[in-house]
DNA sequence: CGGCCATATAAGACTTTTCTTATGAACCAC
DNA sequence: GTGGTTCATAAGAAAAGTCTTATATGGCCG
């Protein structure tokens, strides 16, 4: 089941405002916490969410810890998305393997 | 917070492999029941699911309902993804609003 | 060192999701 | 009509997710 935990990861809104704030510039976890009027533990506990399903990364910095986006995750993620069931729409796809029988 | 639905949606490896079956050919409940190896109200349960995040949708016919994928909806989810936390990968967007300040 | 700041984590309550079993509604054949 | 097939849904238990409160770890400064 591929992506499985990326896609929860993007379903919950408080990550997605993660993202979307980390996708601008990278942040600390305080930083975060005044900025979405969540407490430093819930943060912390969704960015391991998020960072365990490779879509954030931390670097120590000092006494704080920086995140930032992954985009590499966030890019198989689209690529699996056009790949799989977007080819309905396309229709421009003969890829032969990976398409039928191949359920999980 | 949108596409919240949608994320969670994919988020299910059973709903991710109806989805793989969909996308080659619609199929009925009792199709998909005996290929997923599932039983019938688990399969009715996440169809479900699907169906309310709008990325399914089912027509009857006489005694079945055939499911098929509404591509759509899986397309915005796609083009959502780009325009937002894909910028930090391609960084060619100088698109203005709904970047900055847009969390929910 | 002691005190403070930033972060992670544990414990518990609460909520949501998911499965099983059972049942009901709709359609078709006879 | 009866019987069989397809599907949806309800009820309940089990499992997973999410929040709060409290605490522990590690870095910095005096």
């Amino acid at each position: 089941m591929p992506y499985e935990n990326q896609f929860a990861a993007l379903s919950h809104p408080l990550r997605q405002q993660i993202l979307n704030r980390l996708e601008t510039h990278p942040a600390s976890v305080r930083e975060l916490t005044d900025q979405l009027a969540a407490s430093q533990p819930v943060v912390s506990q969704h960015l391991k969410v998020l960072r365990e399903a490779g879509l954030i990364s931390a670097t120590p910095a000092g006494m704080k810890r920086i995140y930032r986006i992954e985009p590499g995750q966030l890019a198989e993620l689209r690529s699996y998305l056009e790949r799989h069931w977007l080819n309905a729409l396309t229709d421009l796809a003969p890829e032969d393997s990976a398409v039928d029988g191949a359920d999980d």
